[in-house]
DNA sequence: AAATTGACAGCTT
DNA sequence: AAAGCTGCCAATT
């Protein structure tokens, strides 16, 4: 059993992210019905590092820079995978964000 | 139980 | 336009 709901919900939005593509904090917070939870976002991933399942590099903040950079493993292992995804990395800030940005699909808590 | 913290985002000055 | 302040929600101390 996780922590919450709320974490599964993030954790699991995350794995979705496809390779090669980043998404947002927000984006995600809004995709699992809680648009105003983007900094609990944050710290599920937070609470995630080390979880090679979690994918958590392909997540950055709305203005697509590496905010969480500091928090994995290593110091630069955040660029160097988006980078190896294909996604280049200037001054801890996603190249073409827009271009690579993928929007998560709203979880439907009606189905 | 109350106060502080935090991988964000939006509004105000 | 750029910098600062406030709000949000769950976790931690």
């Amino acid at each position: 059993m996780a922590q919450s709901d709320f974490y599964e919900r993030v954790y699991h939005m995350t794995r979705q992210i496809p390779y090669g593509r980043v998404t947002s904090y927000g984006a995600i917070a809004k995709a699992i019905g809680s648009p105003k939870s983007a900094r609990v976002v944050g710290y599920a991933l937070n609470a995630s590092a080390g979880n090679i399942d979690i994918p958590a590099h392909r997540v950055v903040n709305r203005n697509g820079m590496l905010t969480g950079k500091a928090h994995f493993l290593g110091s630069q292992a955040m660029q160097a995978q988006l980078e190896v995804e294909g996604i280049s990395v200037k001054n801890n800030q996603v190249q073409n964000f827009q271009k690579y940005f993928w929007q998560p699909p709203v979880l439907s808590l009606d189905n």
